[in-house]
DNA sequence: GATGAAACCGTTGACGC
DNA sequence: GCGTCAACGGTTTCATC
C-alpha cells in the first residue's frame, strides 16, 4: 500500500467534508490545475481509497428520533454462530452499525428507532427471538455528540 | 416535521446509496422527470432532510488499520464536564464517532488508529492526562461488519 | 506518464406555462 | 405544480510534451 501524497490528502480531507465541493475551489486551495485534481480523484476512486459518495439523510427529519447502542452476547461463538448474527445485523435497516469486538460482549450495534416501541419490536426479532442471544445491554444515545466515518488525513 | 413523500423517500434512498447517481436514473426508477427530482433533491437540502454529501475514505487504504470501541466513565457528571469531554473527543480526529449515552458508561467512542502504539499513545492524551476520565474499557473491532450512516427509509 | 485544450455530458437555475 | 432551455460544472478524449 503505497503512502498518500500531500496533494491527494488535501483533496480527500475537502471531499471528506463535502462531496460536491467544486473543483476549482480545490484546485485553488491545492494549487493543483482543475484537470490535475479531476485525474487524481479518479485515481482515488479507481483505487480504492474512495470508497464512495454518499447522502447522509437526517434521522430525526426521517422519523427517527431515538438512537441506541446495544452490546450483544451471544450463546456459542461458533464460526457459523457468529456469521448467523452478522447476515441478521447487516440486513436489518435500523441496524445502522454492526461492530464484531474483543471483550465481554462480540457485538456492538447502532440502532435508530422511531420510538421505544419500535425499538422494543426491533429487539423483540433481533435477540429475543434469537436462541442464541445468550444477553444485550442497550444503552440509550443521549447525544450524537460526533456521529462520521471520516478518517484523519495529514501530510 | 412533515412526513416524507413515497417519491421523496425513494429519491433519498438511491443518494444514500450513491451520492453521484445519475438525476436520469433516478427519475427513471421514480417514475418523475429529470427537472422533477432535481427540484426535490433542492428542496430536500435545504429543508433539512439531506445533511449533506459525504465522501468516505476506506481506513485501511489510508493507514488506519484498527478500529476501537472505547466506553468511557467519568469520575463526575456535572454539565461542564461531560462538555469539556464531548469537546476534546469532537476535537480529536482519530474519534471518528462519540456517543453520549445512558447506563454504565458515560460515552462511546469509535476510534481509528495506525496501530497499537498509535492507539496507546491517543489513550494517554484522552484519557489517563484527564483527571475527570474514571475509567474506560476499550474493545478491539475485529470486523467492521457494517459501518454507515443511512437511515431506514419506507414508503 | 503527466499536462492542457476542447468536445461532451450531466447538473443547475431562470423563465414560462 | 410542470417542462424547456441556456449557462455552468464535471468528465472524457486527444494531442503534446
Amino acid at each position: 500500500m503505497s503512502e498518500l501524497s500531500p496533494a491527494d490528502t488535501r483533496i480527500l480531507r475537502l471531499l471528506q467534508e463535502n462531496a460536491r465541493e467544486r473543483l476549482e475551489t480545490i484546485a485553488a486551495e491545492t494549487g493543483l490545475s482543475v484537470a490535475t485534481v479531476q485525474r487524481r480523484i479518479r485515481n482515488l476512486r479507481a483505487d480504492g481509497l474512495i470508497l464512495g459518495d454518499f447522502t447522509v439523510v437526517s434521522p430525526e427529519a426521517a422519523g427517527y428520533a431515538m438512537t441506541f447502542l446495544v452490546m450483544v452476547e451471544l450463546e456459542r461463538e461458533r464460526l457459523d454462530q457468529l456469521d448467523a448474527f452478522r447476515r441478521k445485523a447487516r440486513a436489518e435497516p435500523q441496524v445502522q452499525q454492526c461492530y464484531y469486538i474483543t471483550g465481554e460482549a462480540d457485538f456492538a450495534l447502532i440502532v435508530l428507532a422511531r420510538d421505544m416501541a419500535d425499538f422494543e419490536s426491533l429487539t423483540q426479532r433481533l435477540f429475543f427471538d434469537d436462541t442464541n442471544v445468550k444477553r444485550f445491554r442497550t444503552s440509550v444515545v443521549m447525544d450524537r455528540t460526533k456521529v462520521g466515518l471520516s478518517v484523519p488525513l495529514s501530510e
